[in-house]
DNA sequence: TTGTCTGCAAACACTTTGCACTTTT
DNA sequence: AAAAGTGCAAAGTGTTTGCAGACAA
């Protein structure tokens, strides 16, 4: 099954584990714990309440964010910050987080059971607002193809300023690294 | 930092000046010129001699690529790399370049007199192809307008395996936050 | 002269790693 | 018991910054 060589992930394409759309009826929790039985890894009880309070929080963070929830919560629900880092890493692999880079740092979103989609970025306020557009896949392969590359994946942001933030005229307007 | 983090430059969208498409006849070098001029910069022996090297070369680089082959030039032609740093973000401020995260580092490319295009992006060998396709333009605005968003610029990596990769089968696939 | 630049060294943000100890299997 | 995981502290990257001396305007 793995025949990808598991790097440390900066990938944000699913590897061939993630690929078997199995059974889409799993939970997260379960499709990880999958995950890490194929891998011979072992299911920890921070790996544990990390996936869980993730799987419990659907928008786009970033490790350090994680962190200070997990910190914050009242059981002692901590987990350091490598083991953050380290499990975001693996739930990238298990088909279960997409990682996209925003502003210097790691963003990660929900992947599994979530439909491909883009962005857009508004570089006023950060936020991240998501969209799908078929024919972009369309024009994806088409390009692809012209090109006799294989496309695993694309990623398009398309950045500028929000509604809100237009009428708001914000003041502050600058722009961040996509 | 203050409210609005300065971050210097790291938007890959030229600022106001840039936007001002005046005099396309003008060389990159006086092209600069006026950038500073108008900034009330100076126009320093580094800043040239930066703005020349990297005219001369119209290739994706990135700053310590940059920084190595100054040094390497025969001539007393140096920089530092905080000087290195600084011209670059001066020449996306000024519209020359493009900036664009990969692989966890900035890599510029020309922008001034080149056409919006977007690449592909071989994860194993790293290259970037590129290509361009209106129909793009074209989702970018409607999806844009159908969320009041105002849309000022875009990017779209596709991710793959390049042609001769796929042909050589190199063993050592890996693939690269994008 | 006057205020901007440069280069150095140090600081930075985010992320990864070496290693001894702890846990899961 | 054996193997894998955790946390700590330290090391890395790529990039930015404080500051004193160097230099355009």
């Amino acid at each position: 099954m793995a025949t990808v060589p598991a790097v440390a992930s900066d990938n944000f394409i699913p590897d061939d584990f993630a690929l078997n759309k199995v059974d889409v009826a799993m939970t997260p929790q379960e499709r990880f714990a999958e995950f890490l039985q194929t891998r011979g890894k072992r299911s920890t009880r921070q790996r544990q309440m990390i996936v869980e309070h993730v799987s419990g929080h659907h928008e786009h963070f970033d490790a350090e964010q994680l962190l200070a929830e997990l910190r914050s919560t009242p059981e002692g629900a901590r987990a350091s910050r490598p083991t953050v880092y380290r499990t975001l890493t693996e739930m990238v692999e298990a088909g279960l987080l997409k990682k996209m880079v925003l502003g210097g740092r790691a963003i990660y979103e929900h992947d599994y059971g979530y439909p491909q989609h883009d962005h857009l970025y508004c570089t006023s306020c950060h936020s991240l607002i998501e969209f799908s557009s078929d024919e972009l896949t369309r024009i994806r392969d088409a390009v692809a193809s012209q090109h006799h590359f294989r496309a695993q994946s694309h990623r398009l942001i398309i950045a500028g300023i929000c509604a809100h933030c237009r009428s708001t005229r914000s003041k502050s307007r600058h722009q961040d690294r996509v």
